[in-house]
DNA sequence: GGCGCTGCGCTTGTATACAAAAATGTTGAC
DNA sequence: GTCAACATTTTTGTATACAAGCGCAGCGCC
């Protein structure tokens, strides 16, 4: 079963992290998280170390390991980050998808165009991640889709938050059948910018959505 | 001074394994390595873990960490992930950057040039990678620019190899004029294919190197 | 009263002891 | 001679014990 237990240690913080069960800067307590767990301190703290190093907590040395919240500045940075990356990635997979690749990605956005009819935002949500996916694959740079993949997955609760903004399905929609007609031309630098457009325009919705709930408090 | 063995093992792991002191696939055999630092097992692991977060080292659970050798396929695709991010630390980097920080590139780009007049590679070398930080910090972007960090530091030892070839300086120096006209306009997009450009054209020729060497056996 | 010093407790970092799984060597049957 | 099953050894993973630095309260000094 769990042959280590520490895998599955970090998987559970992970998800604590990222699902807000501890306050923002509060410090990672060894003992407290090892009677949580039933284990020793050993594999509490190579979870955290992993942690440390995807970037979650952040470790001061003699102090200990303490969540890291990041502030707009820093999601904003990381949202860009992001849209570059997805460029990066249609940039080549302009030029090497496969006719066999394609399909699949207009078969997934089919599946996307009805969940927006339904409208069911949670499907659209998985199809929508699926369809990015694919064109992380069709890159053929699995570095480039690793770094990718690992930012999708750290953007993950923020991008939530902005989906049910309304009217932001059928625009996404329509972002997608552009870069799907990029990826059809193989014309990669268009296909960068509608990408890096398509996610672009999430980091700024989710900007707005931030300074709007700031503002009403 | 060293208030943290582990921090310290891992540099000198670090500083081992990229320049080749275990063979390719090794275990690193945690009890030897223990006695080698004068250490218990505990930092060891700790270091061991770190490295497996940043790649250099592959574990399998209950067999050990085994040094990673990239291959060839694998060192063609992260030259292209790190063109990819050059490209889009200068994409942004042209719609961000001041007089200042392009004064400074060009006073960079003045005393590599020089390097090459000498002609100095190591000089250069060094000149050289000032140059790319400098537009990785242009480009305004931490998330980014710590990616960019990250591979070009894990990309060092392959690109010191080129750096000798006939002409290769010459050619660089070039690009750098390119890039740097292109900043200066303000033109993010040529400033992105340049860049591209000019780090592709490293990994081909590391791609050329390999094959020669290899046809030489 | 404010400030710095000192000692105690708490937490991290390291060493060692133990458990469990994989690698390896040995023996015996065919 | 080969192969498989078992025993031994080796090595990883986890628990516990110990060391060492940080924070803070209490105390004295200015």
């Amino acid at each position: 079963m769990d042959v280590r237990r520490a895998d599955h240690i970090l998987d559970n913080l992970e998800q604590m992290i990222v699902t807000g069960s501890f306050a923002h800067g509060e410090r990672l307590d060894e003992i407290r998280l090892s009677e949580q767990f039933g284990v020793s301190r050993t594999p509490i703290r190579e979870a955290l170390q992993k942690l440390v190093a995807s970037g979650l907590v952040e470790q001061r040395p003699r102090r200990g390991v303490f969540v890291i919240e990041p502030g707009p500045v820093e999601l904003v940075e990381m949202f860009e980050a992001m849209a570059e990356l997805e460029a990066s990635c249609g940039y080549l997979a302009a030029k090497r998808i496969t006719e066999a690749n394609l399909q699949a990605l207009q078969d997934v956005n089919e599946l996307c165009k009805r969940a927006v009819a339904a409208p069911d935002a949670d499907k659209y949500y998985a199809h929508n991640e699926k369809f990015h996916h694919l064109i992380y694959e069709a890159a053929q740079s699995s570095y480039l889709r690793d770094l990718a993949l690992r930012l999708q997955k750290r953007l993950k609760p923020y991008r939530r938050l902005q989906l049910h903004l309304r009217g932001r399905l059928e625009q996404s929609m329509a972002e997608h059948e552009a870069i799907l007609r990029a990826l059809a031309d193989g014309d990669s630098k268009r296909t960068a910018d509608e990408l890096r457009g398509h996610v672009a325009v999430q980091g700024e919705k989710f900007h707005h959505l931030l300074s709007h709930l700031k503002s009403k408090r």
